[in-house]
DNA sequence: GACCTATTTGGCATGATGACCAAATAACCA
DNA sequence: TGGTTATTTGGTCATCATGCCAAATAGGTC
């Protein structure tokens, strides 16, 4: 029971953050490296690297080694959904103001 | 573009806690007072008040005063499909463990 | 092996979260 | 008014998150 919302909390916490957010729309575009990503937010590639991690972790996306790059990729797309709903509320708040 | 990321990851953030995706899936299913909710979380009351507090501010929830209490409801159902997607990705996980 | 590129990891400072208690506010009733 | 219930707010404290720098690791090339 808690198991479940401790789990799903994990989930939505990887995604809470406007640079991960940034990547999960970019890897549903195309898959990408390290320095691209970084290349893309202006950040600290130490910093990119460790916003990939969680959200691997989370089991948001994957790695693969390719040469001397890792390459990363979106493994659930209906995470895009979850864009929609934001949008969604967004609107919802606005008419209410 | 940084304004969109920055809402869409504050709206995650209020959602990023099991306390909060309780309640969210409660309030799905009916509309509650703040006591009903303490109970049923078995936390301070002024704990899920706080709760409840983010998720009105992130426009998920919203509240109406009947006489000395607050009725809660949920403003946007849509959030419970966000459920189903991280589900879906818990299955992808177990798959390759 | 030395060197270059790509990426991850460790450490640290700083700021945000979350939980509880206590106190304040609001509405109702006697 | 005084008391009761319902809820919110303020304060404090421990814990977690984030960003950068520096250092470590890994692979490729000469």
């Amino acid at each position: 029971m808690t198991d479940r919302y401790n789990y799903m909390a994990s989930v939505m916490k990887a995604l809470a953050h406007p640079t991960r957010l940034f990547i999960v729309e970019k890897l549903n575009e195309q898959t990408c490296n390290v320095s691209e990503l970084t290349r893309m937010v202006k950040a600290d590639i130490s910093t990119v690297s460790k916003h990939l991690t969680i959200l691997k972790q989370a089991g948001i996306i994957a790695a693969e080694k390719l040469n001397n790059q890792m390459i990363y990729r979106l493994l659930c797309p209906c995470v895009l959904d979850m864009y929609q709903c934001v949008i969604k509320i967004k609107d919802t708040e606005e008419k209410n103001d």
